[in-house]
DNA sequence: ATCGCCCGTATTCCATACAATCTTCCCTGA
DNA sequence: TCAGGGAAGATTGTATGGAATACGGGCGAT
């Protein structure tokens, strides 16, 4: 009974149903709506109930997952007016960081620009490796506000952009698009180099609002029936 | 839909046990660092440890505790820093929020103008009621966030600034502010009521850093020996 | 035929028992 | 006197059983 296997960061088997059910969440595995029955996870985890109740209790709070009282909780699904909040807000806090990473000397713009080149690289190729694009993307505009300094900005976000259609601008983006977004990088390592807020601000709203605009081309594409709803969209 | 559930999981004993905690928490009833024994709270409350863990892993998620791996949970303490990041992103959300609400044409006005005029009228009093003021004001800046049509903002904005310290600025105001800060509500109104999203950004924008301002000189004034960081704060 | 009611089934919710882990403090020995 | 070790106590972490609750199907009445 003992022949446990090691878990990587500690023994704690609430952190390994969470990892293990939030991982399913986001690649899509469990799709939305779907119900998350605490004995079936926890038999196919091999782990009891308990730490799989935990672990669907921080999805909940994390907004991945939705509690149905005395019925169970169920995989959230996101509609296009969810989509669109997101990036209003996104746009709004992930600018507000970039000019205050252009403040801030210790920003790492060396790091920034080394991002920028490999993505860069990447995206001139044939056939792009969009995994590998979106990983240095996250990385860039994780570092850019951490740079901020203030924290709850940084929790705040990703918080936010965890939402697994966020993440994935690129593979819906055409040439000229991405050629656009590997600029914005370039151009925003510029401003904060220069130590220009208001110049590293403005790329990164234009940056994505550009980003926005292909994802509301992409819903409006894949949209049964109703007309995608939400103020503000950035071109219309 | 997808709105999320703030408070209620439509559970018994978990709801009792995290709203009778949280209030505590933000009565100061339970100061900051203070252990939340699982065994204590539970026969205090009279249910079991179960549904005491449930409610400490919510307090966590909302930020109100903090979670120390076998060692228990305890509460929060915010520093100088804490605070000043909380600001600096409530003038951001909150005065986006405004303008967005001044756009919306649903946006109530009469209910608004109605709060205002009971914040003055209390203000005005030789010892205002500052309970019934915060109050008051909390549901006028609720409304507003409301009014934005982005109930991500609405629940950004609410889980940032639930930290008790900020909640409690009229205490602070001496009666010039505390006049100045009323005239700011009766201008945001007139704002949205003009659909000017600008002004009334511009004005929710002043009246927090006003806020902020005074917060600065309470922390200064009470502050035991270090000096108070934090980057952008209002008037240095 | 449809509506309402009862009851069986499935699942969550809460309680409790057990295991793992950390802290404290006493004891020992140089 | 003080450092180190180790056992006892306290507390969290995990497992499991029983109570409460919601859903669905069958049956009977109108």
């Amino acid at each position: 009974m003992s022949t446990r296997e090691e878990t990587p960061t500690g023994n704690l088997s609430t952190d390994v149903a969470y990892q293990s059910i939030r991982a399913k969440i986001l690649s899509g595995e469990l799709g939305g709506g779907e119900w998350l029955r605490e004995s079936d996870l926890a038999s196919q985890l091999g782990v009891s109930r308990t730490p799989v109740r935990e672990a669907l209790g921080r999805l909940v709070a994390d907004g991945l997952a939705r509690h149905e009282p005395n019925r169970g909780v169920r995989v959230e699904e996101w509609t296009p007016k969810d989509l669109n909040e997101i990036y209003d807000l996104r746009v709004l806090l992930e600018s507000h960081g970039t000019a205050l990473a252009a403040l801030n000397p210790a920003t790492d713009v060396i790091w920034l620009e080394q991002l920028a080149s490999e993505m860069s690289l990447i995206s001139e190729q044939r056939h792009p490796d969009f995994g590998r694009l979106t990983e240095l993307n996250n990385s860039f505009h994780s570092t850019l506000i951490e740079s901020s300094g203030n924290e709850r900005l940084k929790a705040v976000v990703e918080s936010i952009v965890q939402v697994p259609l966020v993440r994935q601008t690129f593979a819906r983006y055409n040439q000229a698009e991405l050629a656009l977004s590997m600029g914005h990088h370039h151009e925003m390592v510029r401003a904060v180099e220069a130590g220009d807020p208001q110049w590293a601000e403005a790329v990164m709203r234009a940056h994505l609002r550009a980003g926005w605009s292909a994802m509301q081309r992409f819903l409006i594409a894949s949209r049964p029936k109703g007309r995608a709803e939400g103020r503000g969209g950035p071109a219309t």
